[in-house]
DNA sequence: GGACTAAAGTAGACGACGTCAACATTGCTC
DNA sequence: GAGCAATGTTGACGTCGTCTACTTTAGTCC
C-alpha cells in the first residue's frame, strides 16, 4: 500500500503497452530532436515509468533501437506502396517510388540514419532479425516494379533475369539511397527541391539501364545478407 | 616537484604534441573496434595523458571528431587522386576514382561513417569548416575528371556546362556514395566484390549520362551549401 | 475463491562518460 | 630572471547504460 489506489488513479502499477510506447516516444524523440543520441532513460521519462522499466521488454539500447529502426523500415515501405497506387504506367511508378523513398529519408534523416547508420549491423553479431525482415519487404517493392517494366521492357521472373533484376536493384537502390543521405547530409541541396532531383537523377540513371543493365558478378546479394552468408559468426555452443 | 625530473623520464609534462597524437589514437581506435562510439577519456588514455588534456586542443568531441573526419576526407581525396595516375584516359581515369572511392569507405566503414554520418551537419550549426573544405576539395577532383571527357565528350568549363557538369557530378557521387554505404551496412555484399560492383555499377551509370545529363533545377547546390544559404542558423546577437 | 507464480515495474547502486573549475607545470618573451 | 600564456592534472558534478534485489500485479490451478 505505497501509493492509493484510488477510484481515479491515472497511473496504475502496469503500463499496458510498455513496449509499444517506448517505441513510440523514441520515434518522437527522434523527429523532434533530429538527433540519433538520444537516452533510455529519457524514453522512460516520457513514457511515465521508471528508468529500469523498458529493460523487461527489450534487452538493451540496441534491441531497441532495432525494434525503432524497423517501424522506420515498415513506414518507408508504406510509402513507397501507397505512392504507386497512384500511378498506372510502370516507369511512373518507379518514379513515384523514388520520390517516396528520398522524401521519407528527407522528412526524418535522424530515423533514416538510424536505420541505415549502423548501430546495428556491427560486426559481432549482424543486423537483428525484425529489422531484416522489414528491409526485405521494401526490396519486394522494388523487384515488383522493375520486373514490370519500368525499365522500358518486361522483364520475367526467370532465373537468368533475376541476375539482371538484381542489377537494377542495385544500380536503383543505391542512386536514390546515396541522394537521399547527401540530401541529408546537406551535402546537396535545398532539401526542398528533393522532388526535382529526385526525378533528375532517376531519368539518368533510367537511360543508362534501358540500354543496358548491367550484370552483376557471381556470388553478389543485394538486401539483407544470405544467413549461410554469417554461419560462422552465429553462436555454435548450441550443441 | 611533484614528480622526479630524473634524467631518462620518458614522458615530460608537455606532450609536445598532443593535437595530433589524439587525432591519431582517434584514426586508430576507429580501424580497429570499427565503431564511431569511443570516448574521449579513451583517447587520452592511449596518448598517455590526463582526460581532460585533449579540452586545451578541442573545445569538446564534436570538434574532435571534426578534425578526425576532415583527415578521412584529405585521405580518401587523396587515394582517389593516387588511383587516376595510373592511368591516362578519362573513362579510365573516373573509373580508378570510382574504385578507390568505393574501396576507401569499405576499408574503414566506421571513418566513412563519421565522416558521413551526421554527428556533424546537426542543423544546430552546420558542418564545420575544417571538414566542409576537405569536402570542397574531393569534389574538385570529381568535376576535373568529368570535365576532361570522362562521359565520352569533352565540356569545357562554361557558365552553361556548369550545370550539365554538376548533374552529372549529382549522379556519380550519389551513386557511389549510395554503393559505399549499402556495402558498409552489408545490405550489399560480400564486400570482397567491392571493385567489381563498383565497376559495373560505373557502367550502368556512365551508359545513362553518355545520352543525356539531366540539367539539375535551379538553385541547386552540390558539396556543403554555399554561406548565404545559412544565414538564418548563423548566430545573430553580435550585433 | 484463495494461494502460487510469472510478468511487469521500482529502487538503488556501480562504473564510465562529457564537461567544468581550480590548480600545477612549463616554455617564451621582454 | 620575472611574468605570462599555453599546456597538463586533479577532482567534482550530473547523466548515462546496466546490474541486482525488491515490490506489485495479473492469471492460473485446485
Amino acid at each position: 500500500m505505497t501509493k492509493a489506489t484510488t477510484s481515479a488513479d491515472p497511473r496504475p502499477y502496469h503500463h499496458g503497452d510498455l513496449h509499444r510506447a517506448i517505441v513510440g516516444a523514441a520515434l518522437d524523440v527522434l523527429s523532434e530532436s533530429q538527433s540519433t543520441e538520444f537516452s533510455l532513460r529519457e524514453l522512460a521519462r516520457r513514457a511515465g515509468v521508471s528508468h529500469n522499466a523498458p529493460y523487461k521488454h527489450f534487452a538493451d539500447k540496441r534491441d531497441l533501437l532495432a525494434a525503432v529502426s524497423a517501424v522506420g523500415f515498415e513506414l518507408l515501405a508504406r510509402q513507397m506502396a501507397d505512392a504507386t497506387k497512384e500511378h498506372d504506367s510502370p516507369r511512373e511508378r518507379l518514379a513515384a517510388m523514388a520520390r517516396a523513398y528520398v522524401r521519407g529519408g528527407v522528412n526524418n534523416p535522424a530515423l533514416y540514419r538510424l536505420m541505415f547508420g549502423g548501430y546495428l549491423s556491427g560486426q559481432d553479431n549482424g543486423r537483428p532479425t525484425i529489422e531484416r525482415t522489414a528491409a526485405e519487404n521494401m526490396k519486394a517493392l522494388l523487384v515488383g516494379a522493375i520486373r514490370d517494366g519500368a525499365l522500358g521492357r518486361l522483364i520475367p521472373n526467370s532465373a537468368a533475369n533475376t541476375h539482371q533484376i538484381d542489377g537494377a536493384i542495385l544500380i536503383f537502390w543505391s542512386q536514390m539511397h546515396g541522394l537521399t543521405l547527401l540530401l541529408v547530409d546537406r551535402l546537396v541541396g535545398p532539401s526542398e527541391k528533393t522532388d526535382d532531383l529526385s526525378e533528375s537523377v532517376l531519368q539518368g540513371m533510367l537511360d543508362g539501364l534501358a540500354n543496358s543493365i548491367p550484370s552483376l558478378p557471381p556470388g553478389v546479394w543485394i538486401g539483407p545478407p544470405p544467413a549461410d552468408s554469417m554461419v560462422e559468426t552465429v553462436n555454435l555452443r548450441t550443441s
